[in-house]
DNA sequence: GCGGCTTCACATAATTTTAT
DNA sequence: ATAAAATTATGTGAAGCCGC
């Protein structure tokens, strides 16, 4: 029988149960189970403070099997105000975006979230404007971005911070305290690729720093590219830093003919991006030269995931990306979950910053056989 | 004074009803 | 005609009631 309350509203009149519409509500499963709606919600929630006793749970939990009854998220976030989604901002045709998106889709499902993609290709949609957005729309609790390493774009942290978004950024302020992110120690993967090199017998490497698009050094580029110098002064070798534009194949020809006059013992070099690769190992081949026999050479990420396949093996320091994503997005719902139902006050001043803003990540080792 | 439950109020935003 | 209030969907949770 429906409570007077219930009936107040007339939401059983007519015995037959005519509603609005045909979808099981809670208010069918509490009359089936003889209860109030508040004792369904309570037992879908294990609400602290209204107590549930064995045989009225399991008579909720029939009724829910027998109706097929499923929570109305809609009316449920009416309420708490919060949708359980996050959104996840990056490119779609990027492969790392993939791995990351990888373990955010792992933490979510553990912790009871949905991933909502917003391609950032898709410039139609306002760019990332359109995210914030989402937010006001209350179609999302916070924002996950990847960023290309090292992106700082004050615009729009200022923007998220406008809009009182909760909001972490893969690999992008890795120096701005203000926002949270997950960062990589670029620096420590270079000494553990020298201490690898060293340990295989290798003389001090040259430094191949790949680049893609014109304009300042990118945050990572630099982080490699100065531990790189410092490990060769601490070894006492002398600096070589050659830079080459991707896909600038003459580039490539003259740096081994250059290397190769030189002498001096067997060739190591140390690879900024592995999509330089390719290239390399491509003339290396012309002029007989096989990595791991002829020539050490290891790669300072493997972003492609794509060493391990090769022959031989190159070895690398692997950026965990889908573990990062897992940080970030545990991260980021621990900040949404921190206060509950208070969106309005994120975030306050105060909180503004707790230890732990930052995550810094460690490249793994992967012995390839180059080296 | 507590377990087990109900009651009541309220969340949103569009739409409809009632009051001025 | 205009403004104000109620109603609709449904779920949540603080407050309160009942019986032991």
């Amino acid at each position: 029988m429906g409570s007077s309350m219930d009936s107040l509203m007339g939401r059983d009149k007519g015995g037959g149960g005519l509603k609005p519409t045909n979808r099981v509500t809670s208010f069918d499963v509490a009359r089936r189970a003889g209860v109030s709606r508040s004792v369904v919600s309570a037992v879908l929630n294990g609400t602290p403070g209204i107590g549930v006793s064995a045989e009225t749970r399991e008579a909720v939990l029939e009724a829910i099997r027998e109706l097929g009854y499923e929570v109305n998220a809609q009316a449920r976030g009416m309420r708490t105000g919060v949708s359980h989604c996050i959104a996840v901002c990056g490119s779609t045709t990027n492969p790392l975006f993939l791995q990351a998106l990888e373990g955010i889709q792992q933490a979510c499902v553990k912790l009871g979230y949905h991933v909502l993609i917003y391609g950032e290709e898709t410039k139609a949609a306002g760019g990332r404007g359109g995210l914030l957005n989402l937010y006001r729309q209350r179609r999302i609790d916070g924002i996950l971005t990847l960023d290309s390493a090292g992106r700082d774009d004050e615009e729009w942290a200022e923007a998220t911070r406008e809009a009182a978004v909760p909001y972490l950024s893969i690999e992008g302020y890795p120096e701005q305290e203000a926002v949270p992110s997950v960062n990589v120690d670029y620096r420590a993967s270079v000494l553990e690729a020298f201490d690898w090199m060293k340990s295989r017998g290798a003389s001090l490497p040259d430094y191949l720093l790949f680049w893609s698009a014109p304009g300042e050094e990118e945050w990572a580029e630099r982080e490699r590219r100065e531990a790189y110098l410092g490990a060769m002064k601490e070894f006492g070798g002398e600096p070589i830093v050659v830079t080459i534009r991707e896909g600038d194949e003459a580039a490539i020809v003259r740096y081994w003919d250059d290397r190769l006059q030189r002498g001096g013992g067997m060739p190591a070099l140390l690879v900024n991006w592995s999509t330089g690769l390719h290239g390399l190992l491509r003339e290396a081949d012309r002029r007989g030269l096989r990595a791991g026999r002829d020539f050490r050479l290891m790669a300072l990420d493997n972003t492609l995931r794509i060493n391990r396949q090769l022959l031989p093996s190159i070895a690398c320091m692997e950026i965990p990306y889908a573990e990062m994503g897992r940080n970030a997005a545990e991260r980021l719902i621990a900040m949404l979950t921190s206060r509950p139902g208070s969106r309005a006050e994120w975030p306050d001043p105060a909180a503004g910053e707790r230890s732990g803003v930052k995550a810094l990540f460690r490249a793994e080792l992967f012995a390839g056989e180059s080296v």
